[in-house]
RNA sequence: GGGCGUUUAGCUCAGUUGGUUAGAGCAUCUGCCUUACAAGCAGAGGGUCAUAGGUUCGAGUCCUAUAACGCCCACCA
């Protein structure tokens, strides 16, 4: 039997480890329709966050719901080896130890970034098993391993040959930290303190100048000339004219270019074509010599005056604008907060450097992604669907993607270099003096491939016949950018299908004050600890529910209570249960009382719209919904009926029937608890509840007459406990009844009460559709209780004559559906009585 | 500069295609140890649905403006 109390603790032990060894959580009956996630796979950098705990509960309800309805679920899982993010990891850890990366080498790092993954990845597999996830771990993948590292290359391969892959000097982000180039979205923009300088360039041969307003003084030494706007009355004159380079020693040219906008600044802007992409522009059109004035890792190189060379950038502002003054050369320092680039993974401010790098040609594919998206049976569906704006505004206007990266960590490109040739292919070409890349692929290119290349992609297997396109993505709305587009772009170029048919876009857990979780506010929610409060289904509960999906959520501890608190209420309702079914051998439904057919009705309701909810993914109405059948109807009131009925075998088979049904429908966001009470149940229909149906609709048990009359018992019921607690009537106080129904007497205690004729005292008069009570009891009535009373006449009085008022208007009765109108005539009605009642 | 989202009870959020007097949890108040549950039970109070117009018999819901907050994108020297 069941403890009074539930305890997470123990009814989560041993569980996971028995499913997965019962080989629940594998696919491959065939003889089922195939239904199928992956896992968006999370870094092996660290350990999972609340986020992770977020997105895969939610994928696990879907997966359990469809594995319960009889899908051949695939819930694929693995891992990214999350390129740059790891390799900073294992370059700190080296560091740590005193190692330098590049004097360790590229072959003894790599076996260090192996081991990082194994001992993460070990880490990551604990934590899927805490959260209770039904991943098939046979199909487990790693984003490097050789399949996955086959399929990449391939691709490669391919778009090189197709002309989609080009290597091309250009202007990148570059992340002086981890020496790498880095793509557009890895660049985070955040605003920061900093200033105009107005530099005064001297105009060659005059005693004129020119106010040139920069924020990066100590890129100076890159100009290579400065702009006017062609219209700008200003500065039309110094057109072809030449100013003097401070520290440089050299004249460069004022050109006109529509880069310079006369609005901005001083209407002057220096071009430094190798540190700046509007000025690498301009540099173009001018055919301006690049003059590259950084090292890899942002120190100025020898193209500076000696003085410089070797400081970082910082300081060779601090030292520029000291020299500046010194010369006289300094007009002005404007404060300004503009937005700054640094590097998604490292920090660091992005440095703009022209570099020889991979890029996919993205036009073409962009396309080819807005007009599938056009196509109703070929698009992707979001949820909520506002997201798929973000996704064509984003594809709408993108640059080509660089995909070279200057790190070991990850897929190296397929490319060998010989005497200026270069040789693109899936192995090394013949003969002697080709040398590789030294490079690797960005990470997103191999995830990019991750919902078919895990399934066996470019091979034709059974699996991937199987299971792709996938039947639903689950991820968060901030790699809509970084991933989703890339899956599907590459999905339909490569096979000319969708990615998935379903992408579920989720919000962002923040902390209770709505800010973002971070290291440094120190807010961050770590789930485990929540799970060790409160259970893995509680977190898991809530997380599913508290939200439409989209929106963000603001983690709040005191939810996790009262999500445990329902559950404890699910808990001992089942205690009940099953301490009146014991040895219940089969399910009768042979003279149903009214109260079981009501909560039999009641129960179809919730699992049809149950269903409607899952499908639709809306777990937030789904949670309402169950909440209120489950506290209202099932335990308030169902429960409190069946106490006077409990010996019946009928009662104790629709006891058995909803509550096996609840826990059912709850198993999905609930796996544990509803699998320890299912094991209980004198009657189940399979040995786990993991693999049980998942309930169906069934019309044959819904009786809405007799619905109507328990709905109208129980709120006499109601209506009488509140005319007794206003009035403060004890107990004992003498009734009259209009009815002899057992349940209304057992549940309003009347058995010893009730008279037959009226008393001589004070009474009060309560009706409820048939019902009708008279209570009797001599009480002096008080200033408030007569102020409660003229307010509920009062009440009642405005009601009437709004509805009055309602049915009075011609339009209304003629237009509104006419079941709607019958109900306010009925309710006009009852109020009138009630009215009659308390003015009688 | 574009685009998106949010604005509903003290707090966090629901509110399907417009349809009674707008819901839930938590918090607050009153009364209860009623034999599944006091981490519970029976009740109560609390909202001019951001603002101003409009459409409609009827608007939290649809339309138009406005405001505040938040997010995303964009080459702001």
């Amino acid at each position: 039997m069941l403890d009074t109390k539930y305890d997470h603790i123990k009814v989560e032990e041993n569980k996971y480890n028995d499913w997965k060894e019962k080989g629940y959580f594998n696919s491959g009956d065939k003889t089922k329709q195939p239904y199928s996630i992956v896992i968006p796979p999370p870094n092996v950098t660290g350990k999972l966050h609340i986020g992770h705990a977020y997105n895969v509960s939610i994928q696990d309800a879907i997966i359990r719901y469809k594995r319960m309805q009889g899908f051949d679920t695939l819930w694929l899982p693995g891992m990214d080896h999350a390129a740059i993010a790891t390799e900073a990891k294992v370059v700190k850890r080296l560091k740590d130890q005193g190692i330098n990366k590049y004097e360790y080498g590229r072959e003894k790092f790599l076996d260090a970034c192996w081991d990082w993954t194994h001992e993460y990845g070990g880490t990551i597999r604990d934590q899927w098993a805490a959260m209770g996830i039904s991943v098939d771990y046979n199909k487990e993948r790693f984003t490097l391993d050789e399949g996955l590292n086959k399929a990449v290359t391939k691709v490669f391969v391919d778009y090189y040959n197709k002309g989609l892959i080009y290597r091309g000097e250009k202007i990148i982000n570059w992340d002086p930290a981890a020496k790498t180039a880095l793509s557009n979205e890895e660049v985070i923009y955040s605003e920061e303190k900093s200033a105009f300088y107005h530099l005064k360039y001297k105009i060659t041969g005059t005693e004129e100048y020119l106010d040139v307003a920069t924020t990066r003084p100590e890129t100076l030494f890159g100009d290579t000339a400065v702009a006017v706007n062609k219209d700008d009355e200003r500065y039309k004159k110094y057109i072809g004219m030449t100013v003097e380079l401070p520290f440089m020693n050299k004249s460069i040219p004022i050109i006109a270019d529509e880069h310079a906008d006369m609005e901005k600044g001083t209407g002057v802007v220096k071009i430094t074509p190798a540190h700046d992409p509007n000025d690498f522009e301009v540099g173009n059109r001018h055919n301006l010599e690049r003059i590259c004035i950084m090292n890899d890792d942002a120190t100025m190189n020898e193209n500076c005056p000696a003085k410089y060379v070797g400081m970082t950038r910082e300081d060779a502002r601090e030292a520029v604008l000291e020299d500046l003054k010194a010369a006289d050369l300094l007009l002005e320092i404007e404060p300004l907060v503009h937005e700054v680039g640094h590097s998604e993974r490292t920090g660091v401010m992005v440095e703009p450097m022209i570099k020889e790098q991979w890029f996919v040609k993205m036009d073409g594919l962009a396309e080819q992604l807005l007009k599938i998206q056009t196509e109703k049976d070929n698009k992707v569906n979001f949820v909520p669907d506002r997201f798929e704006n973000l996704l064509k505004s984003w594809m709408t206007d993108c640059h080509d993607w660089c995909i070279s990266r200057q790190l070991w960590w990850g897929h190296r490109i397929p490319a060998w270099y010989k005497d200026g040739e270069i040789y693109v292919g899936m192995e090394a070409p013949e003969g002697e003096g080709w040398k590789q890349d030294e490079d690797v692929l960005d990470t997103w290119f191999s995830s990019a491939l991750w919902p078919f290349s895990t399934l066996g992609w470019p091979d034709k297997t059974e699996d991937l016949e199987r299971f792709y396109p996938n039947d639903c993505l689950v991820t968060a709305y901030d790699i809509i950018f970084f991933w989703v587009a890339r899956m599907m772009f590459q999905s339909e170029e490569l096979n000319g299908v969708r990615p998935f048919k379903d992408c579920i876009i989720h919000g962002l857990i923040r902390d209770k004050e709505g800010r973002k979780m971070s290291k440094s506010l120190g807010n961050g929610v770590d789930p485990f600890d929540m799970i060790d409060k409160y259970g893995v289904d509680a977190l898991r509960y809530y997380l599913n529910t508290d939200v439409a999906f989209g929106t963000d959520l603001r983690f709040d501890e005191t939810k996790l209570t009262s999500t445990w608190n329902y559950i404890n209420k699910i808990w001992n309702a089942s205690r009940f249960v099953l301490m009146n079914i014991e040895g219940l051998k089969e399910l009768t439904f042979d003279n149903l009382t009214d109260e079981d057919k009501w909560i039999l009705t009641k129960y179809e309701k919730i699992v049809k719209s149950s269903i409607a909810h899952m499908d639709k993914y809306e777990f937030n109405l789904f949670g309402t919904e169950t909440y209120s059948f489950i506290y209202d109807d099932f335990c308030s009131n169902y429960i409190e009926f069946a106490k006077f009925n409990s010996e019946s075998n009928t009662t104790k088979s629709v006891l058995c029937y909803v509550l096996t049904g609840i826990l059912k429908l709850l198993h999905p966001f609930m796996p544990f608890v509803t699998e320890e009470i299912y094991q209980m149940l004198p009657i189940k229909d399979a040995e786990s509840i993991m693999i049980s149906e998942y309930p169906k609709y069934d019309k044959s048990f819904v009786d809405k007459e007799t619905t109507k009359v328990v709905e109208e018992k129980i709120e006499f019921i109601k209506a009488f406990r509140n005319v007794k607690t206003e009035n403060n009537i004890p107990k004992d106080a003498k009734v009259i009844i209009n009815t002899n129904d057992e349940i209304i007497i057992k549940m309003l205690k009347l058995q010893d009460v009730m008279i037959n004729e009226p008393e001589d005292i004070k009474s009060y008069d309560v009706k409820s559709g048939s019902y009708e009570a008279t209570i009797f009891y001599e009480k002096e009535e008080t200033e408030e209780d007569k102020a409660l009373k003229e307010k509920q006449i009062n009440d009642l009085k405005a009601s009437i004559a709004r509805r009055k008022n309602l049915l009075a208007n011609e339009n209304y009765v003629a237009k509104a559906p006419e079941a709607l109108v019958n109900k306010e005539r009925e309710t006009l009605a009852k109020e009138e009585e009630q009215l009659a009642l308390l003015t009688k």
